[in-house]
DNA sequence: CGCGCATTTGAGGACTGTCAACTTCCGTGG
DNA sequence: CCACGGAAGTTGACAGTCCTCAAATGCGCG
């Protein structure tokens, strides 16, 4: 791993509040791999051997079920993931695949759960962490059995245009259909959202998408902040700082 | 609080194992309140002050959007609650309402956040029952994502079964419009639902439901370790051991 | 007994998935 | 550099799923 490396995975909310020790014996047994894209890393079923840290490219993790595929996260580096497997040292529920060029640190289960228990800092941290995995589900099932479709697209551009800050275009990162799957939609029906949009003055040209009216957008979308995590990054903390706001332009809500 | 339920909170996972001295602490501040039914107990939005254990009774803990209500989980004793805010001493995201008389022990969140830091082996708990709630969570979303409502019904019934053990009799503990929404439909749908399973031997009366042919509600239903847990209580472990004989039953399903 | 509420049933419409054809995009190889 | 092939994305037609509204039925409790 080179220092750089070091230096950022150092910075992960999981180890940030670490003893220097416990970061020292859990990245010793840890070794870098470089993946090609498209590569399964991991099957649902599988035991999990290893927490995955993710320093570069994008991995997605989907669930499949009667030959059915659905996307259930898309991760972008720095970021930890199966890490309620290893805690519990259980077989992964999610399978996880590269979807480009990857860069990944393996650190083994046995060394996470060793340094839990020795490290009590360092396990209010993974409480902490999976806590915030946890809330992130919440939000997700919320968005699911509450909205629609095409407000699940709306609220998913805000939210991409709260994270990357990047004035009133939106770059998609991933395949539309990739996304469609994460929005819980065909790729067919994605389509039609983003036309159904243009009369909330969304175009799309390829990768890139401008919002030209956030206001009609908004009202359509009707973000919430117990719903929408608008953190920049790093979970929870920041999101509730701005509920007030967010409830105050949630009062003047009309039904359905 | 009553000897006999003291019992019952030191036998739940959280507090299992960890120290004498951790349990007396965090109960020490804790107190016993009963509720009627149809009481909020906790908005979405709050701040949470307190971990809920439910002694007796029946919890519902659910999202509202736009004027929407979707129930998230329904929960019966002895179960703690809203955990993962405790932990992060956050904002709710969840409303929590009694669907009948209740007896609930509220632990200061102050308390268990510092037992956490005190005691590692508490931690270590916390964490796990995390990623426990976690992972049900992962199967909620797989459930609702990639199964269509008849299916989600089916298995429903069918993990009941499993849990109570009670013959071919499935026993109905909520009213059937907490259930619709729970299984992500209206209680119009599953009314629909019921119906269309009369042809896999379901029959209903009032909230007692018979299922008169298990082959076939299962070949519909297509049960999945990685999405119904079928654990009697508390957790993961001991649904992952059978992982492989429900496999060998999954390798012969067809597409849909 | 009668009222209120939950549940059921029916009709219609909105939303979403599937299939097929077509267009666009992009990387490969000539 | 261009042409080509294959995959991704789009569009249309259609079907299945699900929601909404309305009305009827059933059930429990005062």
């Amino acid at each position: 791993m080179r220092a750089s490396d070091t230096d950022r995975v150092r910075a992960l909310p999981i180890f940030a509040e670490a003893a220097p020790e416990t970061f020292r014996v859990a990245t010793a047994g840890a070794h870098v791999q470089r993946f090609p894209a498209a590569t399964m890393l991991l099957l649902e079923g599988d035991p999990v051997d290893f927490l995955y840290v993710l320093l570069d490219g994008q991995v997605e993790l989907h669930g499949t079920w009667n030959d059915h595929e659905t996307v259930l996260t898309i991760l972008r580096p720095i970021s930890t993931f199966i890490l309620a497997a290893v805690v519990l040292d259980a077989a992964a529920l999610m399978s996880a695949r590269t979807l480009e060029r990857c860069e990944i640190l393996m650190i083994p289960g046995d060394a996470i759960r060793t340094a839990m228990r020795l490290d009590p800092r360092f396990a209010m941290s993974v409480s902490r962490d999976l806590a915030g995995c946890y809330r992130g589900l919440v939000r997700n099932i919320k968005n699911i059995k509450l909205r629609n479709s095409t407000e699940r697209l709306a609220n998913y551009l805000l939210a991409q245009r709260a994270i990357d800050a990047s004035g009133s275009a939106v770059i998609l990162h991933h395949e539309k259909r990739i996304l469609a799957s994460l929005l819980g939609m065909t790729p067919e029906n994605l389509s039609r959202s983003f036309a159904a949009l243009q009369k909330q003055g969304v175009s799309v040209q390829g990768s890139v998408v401008t919002l030209g009216n956030v206001a009609a957008l908004e009202q359509l979308a009707k973000p919430d902040p117990l719903i929408d995590n608008n953190a920049p990054r790093g979970g929870d903390i920041i999101a509730e700082a701005d509920a007030e706001i967010w409830l105050s332009e949630l009062s003047r809500a009309k039904p359905r």
